[in-house]
DNA sequence: TTACAATTTGTTGCATGCAAGAAATGCTAG
DNA sequence: CTAGCATTTCTTGCATGCAACAAATTGTAA
């Protein structure tokens, strides 16, 4: 299953001290809301540290975009601006379209059979109308995809932008939108397609035409009104 | 002319501490060099303050890739492997196109102008054949280009990635290779051409074969640069 | 009641002490 | 000289105390 933080790899210099991960997965996870006071003796006491580790932990999770720390005043959970959430709408296709592309690039390899066997899981997903376990197999579906890229650089980062968008949240709302749901999965086959037949240019469209599609959704989901144009 | 940090941009809600950028600075600039050790006390006394600030800065530095932590041993000053200068120049030619394609969409804006007059510098630089000159204003143009996508989560990503390639000691090597200076040149202005005639998808071609071309140069100096330090 | 100043409370920022561990050094035996 | 072990040194990891500052609370006067 995953690693103590949410969205991370597994590769890591410094083998992640538990706190930074247990303290993300609370903001990830919602747990704590946004707005939230995390104060670093209350938060000392609860894990049984000193406020020094937590200090630390809360500031790289400032640097992670995920706390506001105002000096003096307090560290906040931190809430993305509609703005920033369309901004990381755009990263998000970048990064996975240049995933598809690399991916497609490398040819047969493991995590593109990964790929076939959880389009064949979310079908089954999809004739039952499980969104809960769908959405899972969606977050695994752009997971298993970036990995395949083997570009950890690539991998950083993109686990740094979709921790800070909180994706479980949003996606799960996101999906029950009427009819999104046979597409995403229609969407993930034509993928695959693409990158099965070494097709980087393809792969690396029709993967950020299905990213910017579920963005849509996603913002729409956000937030009601808002109307963007899209690219094409 | 610049921030106390190297490549970071102006917008930051902590108003970042100059220690961390200081000591960014000196790695990036190479005052500091790979391998050496940057140990918390001597660091302290150097700045003149107590272990706490420096130990949180250099926490920041390692989550930047910049530095590696190795448990009760030391902070060293890291080296990209040559592995992931290949990954890093992926990624920034992800962000460049990205960045030419939203230029190109938000139309006629200041950016584009800063653009088009730092070509007509470049080309007095190229004839007058100051490379110096001419890096600086390569560096000047990719870095106008980006924040002239005006997407703020971007410009980060792409500052983070920007300080751990060092970019400044690369790429003035890079240039000095016969040709690459004006075949540059005329490529920037090609990207400008695109992104004038507003069309968002020849705007990121052009850019990412202008990066990848870049990189392809940039990564034979580094591997050249790899070599004169093996024999010994 | 309202305005406003003084005080109290709560929080982070920084300094410092000490312990744990890794690595270098020296020492001893052969 | 070499190998192996003890010791010393150097470094980070963590706990804690105190100062600086912001914000909330209280007290007071009109």
């Amino acid at each position: 299953m995953q690693e103590s933080s949410s969205v991370e790899s597994k590769t890591r210099s410094t083998p992640e001290t538990p706190l930074l991960g247990r303290l993300r997965q609370m903001i990830v996870t919602g747990v704590v809301q946004p707005g939230d006071l995390l104060a670093e003796t209350a938060l000392a006491q609860d894990f049984e540290v000193s406020r020094t580790p937590i200090r630390e932990a809360l500031k790289q999770l400032e640097r992670e975009g995920l706390v506001e720390v105002r000096s003096r005043v307090g560290t906040f959970v931190r809430k993305p601006t509609q703005r920033e959430i369309h901004e990381m709408f755009s990263l998000k296709e970048a990064f996975e379209g240049l995933a598809a592309g690399l991916l497609a690039r490398r040819g047969a390899v493991p995590e593109l059979e990964q790929l076939k066997e959880n389009v064949a899981r979310s079908q089954r997903a999809v004739e039952r109308g499980d969104a809960e376990l769908y959405s899972q197999l969606v977050h695994e579906f752009h997971s298993t995809l970036v990995a395949g890229a083997d570009n950890r650089k690539l991998t950083e980062h993109y686990d740094l932008l979709m921790n800070q968008l909180a994706y479980h949240r949003i996606v799960s709302q996101t999906l029950s939108l009427p009819g999104r749901l046979q597409n995403s999965k229609d969407e993930h086959q034509a993928i695959i397609d693409a990158i099965s037949s070494k097709d980087p240019l393809a792969a690396e469209l029709v993967m950020r035409r299905h990213v910017a599609a579920s963005s849509q959704s996603a913002a729409l989901a956000a937030m009601k009104e808002e109307d963007e144009e899209q690219p094409g």
